[in-house]
DNA sequence: ATTGACTCTGGACTTAGCTCAAGGGTGTAG
DNA sequence: CTACACCCTTGAGCTAAGTCCAGAGTCAAT
């Protein structure tokens, strides 16, 4: 029954979801809503896999559900502006934490060092100089 | 009232979160149960601001507050070696969640691009290119 | 002694984003 | 025709990290 329409299960798989989750994105808006076997099980074009690997993706970059589903739910004109703004301010949240990262990158890798000498130094036994560090790294 | 301890209001305002927060990690044990006045009025040492700061800057990294009291709870000897998993484990996570966002970055200047390009030829009135962009964005 | 701002505890409620369960139907291979 | 994997809907439950509330007590100032 595979003209080249995929069932849920075969979405999820490829896409690395469950169909739970497949049927959550279709309520929530994530997704079209898919057309239906004779039997009514959710029939979708192939593209769908992509879709939501979009969506995990966005996700990942701190977009929310909501988020993605406003640069989905684009009609016709004009909106371009709305959805240009969107991505705007994520792309500066994108910045800036970015930034933020590298800087904890440091003040973690400054612990690291300090922790691996202390074990060289002293072995097992010695008290972690982490925490003590932690406390003052702003 | 205030040799140098600080109520949990002056805690809250300082390290900007509610005074809600502040019990929520007592009792979450990211901090440690605070003094109590003869009243019963949480007393808090002046560092429980930057520790609650700390921990604020640890969660935008991707900490959970699991792991952050992971942090904190070293008693003595040994656990060296489990702070430094952990901390390995997160330095590894950023680094590529860095690498997403410098990606993901890209995908959407280059919508923004295109958004406006096509403002510019045919003002508001022309549908959003976005979105078939989108979906093909890996 | 009264006011008004602040605090206490315990527990219920919230939001996002799933995840699971119950009870039942579908599709196909043997 | 029966087995078995898969799918359906509805609706409840879960986790993280708070947030809010009620009812009561505390503290400093007037």
């Amino acid at each position: 029954m595979n003209g080249s329409g995929l069932q849920i299960g075969e979405i999820a798989t490829h896409s690395g979801v469950s169909v739970d989750t497949v049927r959550y994105y279709e309520r929530f808006k994530l997704l079209p809503r898919a057309a239906r076997s004779s039997g009514g099980f959710r029939i979708f074009p192939a593209e769908t896999v992509e879709r939501i690997r979009f969506i995990k993706q966005a996700q990942e970059m701190g977009f929310s559900l909501d988020d993605v589903r406003q640069l989905f739910s684009i009609g016709g004109a004009n909106q371009c502006l709305t959805v240009r703004e969107l991505l705007l301010k994520k792309l500066v949240d994108l910045e800036s934490k970015i930034n933020q990262m590298r800087n904890f990158k440091k003040v973690l890798n400054c612990h690291l060092v300090e922790c691996d000498n202390e074990l060289k130094a002293h072995g097992d036994e010695s008290a972690c100089p982490i925490l003590v560090t932690i406390e003052k790294s702003k």
